[in-house]
DNA sequence: CAGCATCCTTTTTGATACTG
DNA sequence: CAGTATCAAAAAGGATGCTG
């Protein structure tokens, strides 16, 4: 069973990093925290949107979708068995909730051809593209501080 | 206890968004206990960069850690029960646990004043600060396409 | 106040075994 | 091949009591 809610948790997030929502790709700088005032359309919806995000980012904070977003973003359309394969790790069960769960969200597609022996095809949708490039930052910032976490944990251990 | 290891993959990846980013130049390694030497010019470190971009991004892709870079991020330094009054939901357990895992990666650092009653106040490091600042993008798409993700799963419900 | 320790429940995940 | 179903193990998380 796919449970649909991975989490949630009531929270009064504010996220300041939306203020000037550019999205993906520019991660470079952005400067003062400005307390939150831009409520512009939907005033008290904010509560629930925060909520929202918070799911969401919940959701694709995942693992296995984060690795079956890379895994699929970067060689496009592929079988059931070639995506295990290239996750490398992810056992059949965890592989099978990931992928229905994404494409529940709308991220991926999966087109099963009638044929037998079964054909399955996973592939990204537009929606799932763009999450990939939204991670980009994340990517990012991961590898270039890859070392300085190491040294940080290395640090705290002999504390 | 503090595990270091959430989860280790043994992947493969080879996430095309890196491919412009200078990140891997300049740190030359001391002490590695891993098997590979490290090349420099990223050739066959690949796999190892790769497994460590995993790993690190499994450990911050974590809910109550996103959750603490937010209000950390957006209100200063604070002190522990400020911290958990912000987050809304995080039991004094997993705050704990996740704050020290922050610190143990030098994303926060933990100020003790010894005094009485205890005072202890959180901060994020630059490097938390910057992680935050990488979140960007995926909080951006999450704010932008909550809607879409409702509808499809919707739609994926009435399938 | 800021925890740590302990117990206990809930979730998640892994390991088979089986099927159209 | 691409799953489903089931059982067992493990991890995560919550609740409570205690302490300097």
């Amino acid at each position: 069973m796919l449970d649909t809610n991975q989490w949630e948790v009531g929270t009064q997030r504010s996220y300041r990093y939306l203020k000037e929502s550019k999205v993906s790709s520019e991660i470079s700088e952005l400067q003062e925290p400005t307390p939150y005032v831009q409520t512009s359309p939907a005033s008290q919806s904010d509560a629930e949107l925060e909520d929202l995000v918070q799911e969401i980012i919940g959701r694709v904070a995942d693992k296995w979708t984060m690795l079956a977003l890379d895994v699929l973003g970067e060689h496009g359309p592929l079988r059931f068995t070639r995506v295990r394969e290239l996750m490398d790790g992810v056992s059949q069960k965890m592989l099978t909730k990931t992928l229905r769960q994404m494409e529940a969200d709308g991220l991926v597609v999966r087109t099963v051809y009638p044929v037998i022996p079964p054909h399955v095809e996973y592939e990204l949708t537009d929606m799932g593209l763009s999450l990939g490039e939204a991670f980009c930052g994340v990517w990012v910032w991961a590898a270039q501080h890859r070392e300085r976490i190491r040294l940080a944990r290395q640090a705290y251990q002999a504390r």
